[in-house]
This record gives C-alpha cells, structure tokens and sequence, in this order.
DNA sequence: GGCCTGATTGTTAGT
DNA sequence: ACTAACAATCAGGCC
C-alpha cells in the first residue's frame, strides 16, 4: 500500500502567495483542475445556487467517489500538462534556474 | 539516500 | 485583483 499519510496534509493555509522563484517554472494542473473544468459547469448545473464553498466541497467530494478509471481521462491530461511544464522547468533553468538576476544563456561559445 | 515541504493549478463569487 | 476550500502533484531542496 502507498504511504500516503506521515506528517503532510497541511491545515489549509497556503493559497497563491510567496514567490521564491524569479521564473517560477510552475507545476502542472493536477487531474482535479481538469476535473473541475469539466465539473464546474455540471456542479453548478446541479448546484445553481451553490456558491463557491459549496460547489468547491461538492466536486472535490465527488472527486473522491470517482473510480480511478473515471480519473483516468483526467489524468491523461494533467500527464500531457505535466509534460508541458517539463517545458517550461525546462527554459525556466535554461534561464538561470533558479539564480538571482543572471542570464546564463551559454548559447554560442562567443557573445560578449 | 531518503524524506519532506512548499508552491502551483483551476473553479466561482463576493469584497 | 484577491482570497477562500477542494484535491493532486511533483520536483527540488535539505538532512
């Protein structure tokens, strides 16, 4: 069985803050963000009245009682993304990783 | 070498 | 424009 549990599952206190990374290569969406894009429009189709807590809490809720196959699709695209962000990680350490402000773009053997 | 943490993604809707 | 739960994710950083 996979170890899911140890010491993660933060509280809930993150959200869009800090930026550490001048480039920030960001990650790819997870299946549940294409989840939610094909979801949000059925969720609020059934929910037409729930907000955004609700709707929130109903698909993620769905979300869970989903079958892995049903993920599946999901997970196909967030693995086609994930490799779109393999691009983007890519020219982010291209362009210096994660240095401060430098351009280290070693491209011909004489530029300066 | 292995573990962990942080940062990010998208939704809506209100402020 | 941002923030808030919802879940995944994953890669890098640190011991």
């Amino acid at each position: 069985m996979p170890k899911e549990s140890k010491s993660k599952a933060a509280p809930a206190k993150r959200t869009t803050k800090s930026k550490k990374d001048p480039a920030a290569p960001k990650r790819p969406l997870s299946a549940y963000m294409f989840f939610s894009q094909d979801h949000r429009d059925r969720v609020k189709a059934d929910n037409p009245d729930a907000g955004f807590g609700d709707v929130g809490r109903l698909l993620g809720a769905k979300w869970k009682e989903m079958s892995d196959a049903e993920k599946k699709p999901y997970n196909d695209m967030a693995n086609r993304d994930k490799v779109r962000a393999e691009q983007e990680k890519a020219a982010y350490q291209a362009n210096g990783g994660g240095k401060k402000g430098k351009k280290a773009a070693p491209v011909s053997s004489d530029d300066d």
